[in-house]
DNA sequence: CGAATAGTGTCTCTCAGACATTATATG
DNA sequence: CATATAATGTCTGAGAGACACTATTCG
C-alpha cells in the first residue's frame, strides 16, 4: 500500500483522530514583582473546580499558532503579545473523555496591558504567584489569598507549567525574554529591569554585576540606549532610564 | 456553555479534526564524520518523487512520542534509541490533501548500528550527508550519486531539518547530544569526539583547547574516565580511549 | 537616623581562543 | 621525507562572581 493509499483509507473516518488543543501559560510580572501565571477555575467536570491553564481546539482550517493566539485574545483581550511554542504533551490519558493531544504556548504580558483586562470578580480567571519549592509547584493568589498545589491543577498541567517556568529560566541568560514584559513602557530602569530577572530566575542577582553585565550585552553594542529624562516613579532616588533599539 | 458541555459538541465528530502525525529527523554520523539524514523518497502523490522525512499517523491509544518510536522502529528496525521532541508544525496547508498537524523529533542513532538496518537498494530510504550553505540546504547522496535542494523535499520537511540542525548546534556546547552517536561502542578517542562535535556545528575547532575543555567538563568531574586500553583503529599513532560514566 | 535604591569600582579565578611544541605512526 | 594524528603547554583577554564603597531620597 503505498503512502497516498494510506492516507486515503485513513482520512476515509475509518481511524479515529484525535483532538488537537492549543494551551497557553499567560505569564506575567505583578507589582511586587513576582512571577504570575493566568489560571482559570473549571466549571464543569472532569477536573471541576479545579484550575487549568487557558487553552482551546484548533480550528481545522487554523493553524495551531494562531489557535494559540485566539485563545490568548478571548482570555485576555490581547494580541500581538509574544508567544512562543513550548513543547507537545500527546500522552493518550492526558483527558479522561478523549484522546486530546496538547500543543502548549507560552505568552510573556507586560502586567500594565494585563490588568485592566483579566482578573474581575465575574470571571473564572485569576493570576496566581508561582514559586517552585523542593516539594513542587505553589500558586497563591493574593486576592482570592489561597494557594493552590499541583493536585489543585486539572490534567497534566502542573507538568506543562513546570516545564515552562524550566524553558523560561534557561533562555533568560540568552534571549531577551525578560524585556516582554517591559513591552508597554518607553524605557525602563536598571533595577526593575533585574528584578524581572531574579523573578524568572528564582535567584537574587548581584546589583553591580548585573549592571555590569547589561551594559556590556546591551549598551556597549548598540542595542539599548541610555534616555536624558530619570525616573522617579519607581524608587526613592530618581534613575537611569534605558531602551532598547529596535 | 461549560467546557464540559462544549467538549460533548465537539466529541460528536460536529468538529473536523486534524490528523496527527510524529515525523522523525533520524541524523547519524557516517563513516566520513558527516552529519546524515535518513530520507524516504516518496512513491505517491502529493510530492510524488519527492524526499521526506519518515514519518505517520499517531494512533488514537498511542502517545505521541510512542508513535515517533514506532515509526523509527519500523525505518530503521531500531529500538531504544535516542529521542527528542523538536517541534509542532500546524500550519493548515502543510498538506495539500487534508488537515495534518505534525509533531516532529529527532533521533541520534550511532552508525554502526544503522548501517545494517537501512539502505539497501530494494529500499526507498537512503541517507544524504547535510551541508548547510547560504542559499539553503545540500543534502548528498554518495550511495545514489546525487545531490538534494530544498525543494527537492515534500512537505514543509525542510523547515523542519534546519529546525533540527539549528536545535542540535544550539545543544550541542550544554547538552551530551553528541556521545548519542557513540552509544554502540565500549570507548571513544577524543579525536573522534571533536570529528562529531565538528560536523555538527560545522566549524572547525581547535584541538587544544577541545581536548582541554573535555577533560574539564567530564574526566576532572567524574562523568567519563581514561580506559588502560589505548586505540589503534581510528588512526595512525595509537590514541586513549575514554568512557562516559553512567 | 535607617532603609532602600542608584551607581561605580576592584579583585580574583575561570574560561575561551589562538597558537606553539613534541611525539608517534604511516607510507 | 611529508603527513596525520596524539598530547600537552602557553599566553592573553574576556567574563563571572564576590564584595566594597558612596550618593540620594524617603519617612
Amino acid at each position: 500500500m503505498t503512502e497516498t493509499e494510506y492516507l486515503k483509507a485513513y482520512d476515509s473516518s475509518k481511524y479515529e483522530k484525535p483532538s488537537v488543543t492549543a494551551d497557553i501559560l499567560v505569564f506575567t510580572i505583578n507589582e511586587e514583582h513576582c512571577l504570575e501565571l493566568l489560571l482559570i477555575q473549571r466549571g464543569g467536570h472532569p477536573y471541576k473546580g479545579r484550575w487549568a491553564i487557558p487553552g482551546g481546539f484548533v480550528g481545522i482550517r487554523e493553524s495551531v499558532e494562531d489557535a494559540a493566539k485566539r485563545e490568548l485574545q478571548e482570555e485576555t483581550g490581547l494580541w500581538g503579545i509574544y508567544l512562543e511554542q513550548l513543547y507537545t504533551f500527546g500522552k493518550p490519558d492526558r483527558d479522561p473523555r478523549m484522546r486530546v493531544i496538547s500543543a502548549a504556548y507560552m505568552a510573556l504580558v507586560p502586567r500594565e496591558t494585563l490588568a485592566v483586562q483579566a482578573g474581575d470578580d465575574a470571571s473564572d480567571a485569576e493570576l496566581f504567584e508561582i514559586s517552585t519549592e523542593p516539594r513542587g509547584l505553589k500558586l497563591y493568589s493574593k486576592k482570592r489569598g489561597f494557594t493552590l498545589q499541583e493536585q489543585d491543577l486539572a490534567f497534566d498541567h502542573a507538568e506543562i507549567i513546570r516545564k515552562g517556568l524550566s524553558r523560561l529560566a534557561g533562555k533568560l541568560s540568552y534571549s531577551d525574554l525578560a524585556f516582554e514584559f517591559l513591552k508597554q513602557k518607553d524605557c525602563f530602569t536598571l533595577y526593575e529591569l533585574e528584578l524581572i530577572h531574579e523573578a524568572i530566575s528564582g535567584k537574587q542577582l548581584d546589583k553591580g554585576n548585573f549592571r555590569r553585565d547589561f551594559k556590556r550585552k546591551y549598551v556597549n553594542t548598540g542595542r539599548a540606549e541610555l534616555l536624558e529624562e530619570k525616573s522617579s516613579k519607581f524608587s526613592k532616588s530618581p534613575a537611569a532610564c534605558y531602551r532598547l533599539i529596535d
